[in-house]
RNA sequence: GCCCCGAUAGUUCAGUGGAUAGAACGAACGCCUCCUAAGCGUUAGACGAAGGUUCGAUUCCUUCUCGGGGCGCCA
């Protein structure tokens, strides 16, 4: 949606060497310079001009028309003045026109996408850096899905493994493991693996019988993974992320396609067994440029097979699902493994899945550790985060039975943490400060809910329909109800940038844009108070608009937007 | 040692070559007979360092410093 698609017809009859992809329309730095700008820099470049030239050439010499009340050059830029009636009605009626979809570009429509994400080892409870991944990737799913994209979400379950293999020789010592007791198992499990010998060795032999198919062994394993994924599961989905699809690695053991990968490998001289009676791929072979990470072993002296044997076999199997678009999510730890995997794959000329990557989530006084206990469980903050909220919910909503109130207060909770990670780029490190996390003021989830809260409050006491027909002399046009106005009539062009670079983080901080921008009009502009019936009637169509654009917005980054808080 | 990311107010984050670098938290002061104070207003406060490319650099390039990640039988 181009608001100002008007405005570019002119510009062309004037300057005819142009075309319409070189007319841009940017917000001006305030509104005291006009409602909108046209930079001329690729104007000036196109015509081999000075901009401040051109931009003084097209003040005088472009006839807008009656829609455009001034047309100024200030330096390199035109700036406009509108009839902005005439451009906010256009706007609010885009927006309530497109519902629940407003903001898509459709730019999926047809197209099938496969997206791996979370894919944490069935161990411990996640800590909210493990999460980070099930966020981004969730969220990914959703803003290609409110793209059109038809997304298969599936979640790689790592079943096998030694650190697998002692949690279960742990599980049979201790009787009646919980789920809540595997995060005190498994730090056992690790630290007995390091002191005693033999307990490790026992840790691989049983790995090793896993492998063979032993079909005991294997329902030792699979009852544990089970409890762990579970109770994993359980704590995701307070978070709302879904999956369609759970692939097990035990699947990929000796899988037919390793052998495909490694005829293709010996035909490139690629890989070779070493003198551990390893077998190893030499990635230099493959066009690897260094030393370092050179040495890529897919099976060990024993026979058992390595993680990224199996994967590459996992790589193949989601390739041939036949998608348009393969994606997965990563920790930056994975960035050389991924690269070593696409170089194998690149042996039989397969293509590889398309990363996404994320860095670590750190605390304020440092990185996280399992094993020093310095962990923030995301359970746990969704805990402390729902009673804070419950409280201010009791306090606020005393007339709602206590389930809503509770369901209210996990929203806000869920918000809080899913916008803290998400608005940060993903590859930068999130510095997570509890405190400031369970505030819920400032720029934050809640805030941005809060906002809706009030427009829904306002709604409410209104209690009519507000017609999505927007009248021909539509009456709004203060610098409050313009600033929010343009800011939604932008949604759609964020969205399809978020999506090019793979982030939701610009839907946040978008999403904050237009709170930020709503509250200014809510203090300047009474709603349901104005001056006139066409006024009141006018901004309750800004606020229902509003309001479509932060719940689209906010239904990608995977947050509720309620009623009342 | 080598490779990949990052560095913007005291703090946490925006800002994909263009106008006066934006928020929020924290600090100080102020605002609830007025649609929810999880809010608003005012004040103070920043581009790690040095070079280069460009009409113009926080943005691109080089080096350095600091932080995160990685570099053959973990997943």
């Amino acid at each position: 949606m181009n608001p100002f698609e008007s405005l570019v017809a002119p510009v062309l009859q004037a300057f005819p060497e142009l075309d319409a992809n070189d007319i841009t329309f940017t917000p001006p730095p305030n509104l005291d310079l006009g409602d909108v700008t046209i930079p001329m820099f690729p104007v000036a470049r196109k015509l081999k001009n000075a901009p401040a030239k051109i931009a003084a050439q097209a003040a005088k010499k472009v006839s807008f028309g009656p829609e455009v009340s001034a047309a100024e050059a200030a330096g390199p830029y035109l700036n406009l003045r509108l009839d902005r009636a005439a451009f906010a009605r256009r706007i609010v009626s885009a927006v309530l026109s497109g519902g629940d979809a407003f903001g898509s570009n459709r730019s999926g429509a047809g197209k099938r996408v496969v997206l791996e994400h979370t894919s944490i080892n069935p161990n411990a409870s996640p800590h909210v850096g493990r999460a980070r991944n099930a966020m981004i990737g969730d969220s990914l799913a959703r803003l290609l899905r409110f793209e059109a994209h038809e997304v298969e979400v599936h979640y790689y379950v790592n079943d096998m493994g030694r650190q697998i293999g002692l949690l279960v020789l742990i599980a049979d010592q201790l009787q009646n493991l919980d789920f809540d007791g595997v995060l005190d198992a498994y730090v056992e499990a690790n630290e007995r693996a390091r002191e005693d010998e033999a307990f490790a060795a026992e840790g691989y032999a049983l790995l090793a019988k896993m492998e063979e198919g032993d079909p005991d062994t294997r329902a030792r394993f699979r009852a544990v993974t089970d409890l762990c994924l579970e109770g994993q599961l359980a704590v995701l989905a307070r978070l709302g992320a879904t999956y369609d699809v759970f692939d097990r690695e035990s699947k990929y053991v000796r899988d037919p396609r390793q052998e495909r990968l490694l005829e293709a490998l010996r035909a490139r001289d690629a890989v070779f067994t070493d003198e551990k009676q390893r077998l190893v791929v030499d990635l230099s072979k493959l066009g690897y440029p260094r030393e370092e990470g050179r040495y890529f072993v897919l099976m060990r002296a024993n026979g058992s097979s390595m993680y990224g044997f199996r994967d590459l076999a996992y790589a193949m199997d989601k390739q041939e699902l036949g998608a348009d678009m393969n994606l997965m999510v990563l920790g930056e730890d994975h960035k050389l493994y991924a690269q070593q995997l696409a170089l194998i794959l690149g042996a039989m000329d397969h293509p590889a899945p398309e990363s996404v990557y994320y860095s670590y989530i750190l605390l304020k006084d440092g990185k996280m550790s399992t094993r020093k206990g310095k962990v923030v469980l995301l359970s746990d903050f969704l805990d402390q985060a729902s009673e804070l909220a419950r409280e201010r919910v009791a306090e606020q909503c005393r007339d709602l039975p206590p389930g809503e109130q509770q369901a209210i207060a996990e929203q806000v909770a869920v918000a809080a943490i899913r916008f803290a990670v998400l608005r940060v780029t993903p590859n930068k490190n999130v510095i997570f400060d509890m405190d400031q996390a369970l505030s819920f003021s400032g720029d934050t989830g809640p805030y941005v809910q809060y906002s809706c809260a009030r427009i829904n409050s306002i709604l409410r006491k209104y209690g009519g329909e507000v017609s999505a027909v927007v009248p021909e002399d539509f009456p709004a046009g203060s610098t409050a109800e313009w600033a929010l106005l343009t800011a939604l009539a932008n949604f759609p062009n964020v969205v399809a940038g978020a999506l090019q670079q793979r982030s939701c983080s610009t839907i946040a901080v978008h999403a904050l844009d237009v709170a930020h921008l709503f509250t200014t009009f809510y203090h300047d502009c009474p709603v349901l108070k104005a001056e006139t019936p066409a006024l009141v009637e006018a901004r309750l169509q800004i606020c229902k608009a509003t309001l479509q654009t932060l719940k689209n917005a906010l239904h990608i980054l995977g947050i509720e937007a309620p009623e009342r808080m």
